[in-house]
DNA sequence: TTGACATATTCCTATATCGGCATATGATGC
DNA sequence: GCATCATATGCCGATATAGGAATATGTCAA
């Protein structure tokens, strides 16, 4: 076995940068295909390839309509991701330091709990 | 050209399964390189290539102790992956549906202000 | 029907990935 | 020094990926 198959799953298909520009234009609203090529200023069928995987993780659904193909974000499969990375938030969130503080502050005047952490 | 390098930036160095594992490994602090061998049950120069490749993204930092080498998380290189997710979050969550409803609620009372994160 | 337009697919090549195995580097203790 | 432990690196083969160019499919319009 070589590598994990892009089309697998929402981390692979979107590690790939093109596709991140392609959902992050479908997030102002469908398009389609040919305001895409516009858009990204990329070749058609490289669009359209890219196109293809994002369906096939599940992250855009198509809607034809008469020769044109309407392109729409469904941002769905991206929660595994957000969950997943949500859980390093605290890693560079001032927001969580100060939760820290508050928690230790809590540890401490709440009485003698023996909390190690 | 063929595909993103994986050394390339986060998102593919994540998009690695088994990076992922290492990852969530290391949040609960440090391990040595056997650790990680013995936790994830691979063999270890697999184990050290990857660590590799989080080290080149500055996922991971080491610190030498002895023969041992210490991993250690460093989740920064994290948080480019978690705001550009975090722009979809409203795709899945209800919590943004009810954000949704108080923002017609002010706007047809435009009465008070209710803070939800 | 024919031709123009919109999109998808196929074929091709170069590349770089992952995993396996063997080996190199490096530190420790005797 | 030498053997051992801990980790890193090198080389290999199989795969599949991204992009390019050409072409196929499909739809509309005259």
């Amino acid at each position: 076995m070589a590598r994990a198959a892009t089309t697998t799953d929402a981390f692979n298909a979107v590690a790939e940068p093109v596709r991140r520009q392609i959902l992050d234009a479908l997030a102002d609203g469908e398009r389609r295909v040919n305001d895409l090529v516009v858009l990204l200023e990329l070749p058609q069928p490289q669009v359209s390839k890219h196109l293809r995987v994002l369906r096939e993780v599940g992250l855009v659904r198509v809607r034809p309509e008469g020769r044109e193909r309407i392109y729409r974000l469904d941002g769905r499969s991206l929660r595994p991701i957000h969950d997943w990375v949500k859980n390093y938030e605290r890693m560079w969130s001032e927001r969580f330091d100060a939760l820290d503080d508050v928690l230790e502050d809590l540890k401490k005047e709440e009485g003698r709990g023996n909390d190690d952490n």
